[in-house]
DNA sequence: TATTTTCTATGGTCTAATAATTGACGTGTC
DNA sequence: GACACGTCAATTATTAGACCATAGAAAATA
């Protein structure tokens, strides 16, 4: 008598016995690995730096091949938790991920996607008014200087060189953000900023009105800031991002109304 | 004559010839695979689903190892860009970055970088009030309806049974986030979600009292909601915010201090 | 028709070897 | 001593080839 027949003979529960099992889902021994390192990595006995067991060392300590440990370091890697360096004294450390790792992550989300335009719109709206709001309370005066100095480009850059003025208005978002002083707040500020600055430089957007008129906006914050009024600078950033929003809305629909003129 | 001999005879500025080169940093070679897949991948070419060639055939396009071709396709895979599955008619197919994808990225970031709670807080307060803000112009009524379900609970669990409630409680910010209808908004503000209510996890925080008053909020937040009250759903679940930060802030100190009670 | 078995292309894993990298260390020269 | 250079050794990077496990399709069977 088999298993088989034995279970078959129990009637017509035979089935029911075995309910509670559902599919079972082998993981990859490199999944595995790669969370059992995360959990050691995060569980603060870790620090940026520390090293991890040489890729041979895990091999032997985990009886897996080679080619899974190092498959399991390259999510690590991709997760920005780990870094590593091949040569002597070299192998593999603690890393602390990077501003630009989450943007990086951030953009993949939106541009894998598909996130439509206004959905960038609605979070650049819900950080940025609180960014400044926050860097209003808690700018150094290094962080009034910096401002102040890109503020003083804008200005130069308005009437004149494009380049200069689209590269110095993304300089501008990005310390206004460090100004504010909040790691993960400034790391999604300037993650959404990238995005949204990636769709402005469509078809001579930023003519020299809108230059002229968001050097102007920025100097106004600018002022908030410096005087320490958060409401305030809130405020102004709120009603300017709209205002850019709506502007870079129709730029866009004249933008696609062309490519498609009679669609 | 040496090559090396005749640039060092032109005189005192025979380095400044070379200054044009910097350290030459030679990428590893699933790193150029991951690349340029990404790019191919996020080239509208691709939809999701859409298969990527097998191993073996990159293996022959690429002229690199199965051990590149596979380490390259676990970092998209941890980049939520791809999925691979076993078996015959199995293989990498296009997948688009899932909300808990990006959950869990920016949770690594946080605790990866140890975000102090208060910087948690500064996001959250940045982004929910936005979220209760578009929720209220563009809920559904389904979002309604789930949102109604979700609070009667609340109410029923706030008075007995702690576990359900701060389920109930994280399903309440989940359905809220989901009412937005903004994509990375909503990812975003539930995965700040969740990290603050890992905190608050902390010593029964969560006591009757502030059960009550949570339950209480949340459904002058849902009244806000169905009314469409924009303005207002934004308030509200700002104040209560803040309230609440303030409250668990308070918890935490007095929790740490137990803990290092003469330190 | 319904069920079971077989087939086979695919990813998953392992072993073994070689190449490339890189920091330390010695060694010589001036 | 200071500096340039070569050597060494440990580590990752990459390759090659093999075999296993998986999972659908397709064929065989009831």
């Amino acid at each position: 008598m088999t298993f088989r027949d034995s279970s078959a003979g129990n009637g017509s529960n035979a089935e029911a016995m075995w309910e509670g099992l559902g599919p079972i889902k082998v993981p990859k021994s490199s999944d595995l690995l790669a969370e059992r390192l995360k959990i050691e990595i995060l569980s603060d006995a870790y620090q940026p730096g520390a090293p991890l067991p040489t890729e041979r060392e895990l091999v032997s300590t985990t009886g897996l091949s080679r080619g899974s440990v190092r498959e399991a370091l390259r999510i690590l890697e991709a997760q920005g938790l780990v870094r590593t360096r091949a040569g002597r004294y070299g192998g593999t450390t603690v890393s602390q991920p990077t501003d630009t790792q989450l943007a990086s992550h951030i953009n993949l989300f939106a541009k894998g996607r598909s996130v439509p335009f206004n959905a960038l719109v609605d979070v650049r709206l819900a950080l940025e008014p609180m960014v400044a709001f926050l860097a209003a309370q808690r700018r150094t005066e290094d962080d009034l200087a910096l401002l102040r100095k890109i503020a003083d480009r804008l200005d130069n850059s308005a009437q004149s060189d494009v380049g200069v003025f689209l590269e110095e208005n993304v300089n501008w978002h990005d310390a206004l953000a460090a100004a504010s002083h909040s790691d993960l707040l400034s790391a999604l500020a300037t993650s959404v900023g990238v995005l949204m600055f990636e769709v402005s430089k469509i078809e001579n957007f930023a003519t020299a009105d809108v230059r002229l008129r968001v050097a102007r906006a920025h100097r106004r914050i600018l002022e908030a800031i410096e005087a320490g009024d958060a409401e305030n600078a809130r405020l102004r950033v709120e009603r300017d991002l709209q205002a850019y929003a709506v502007a870079l809305q129709e730029a866009l629909s004249i933008s696609t109304a062309k490519k498609a003129p009679k669609g």
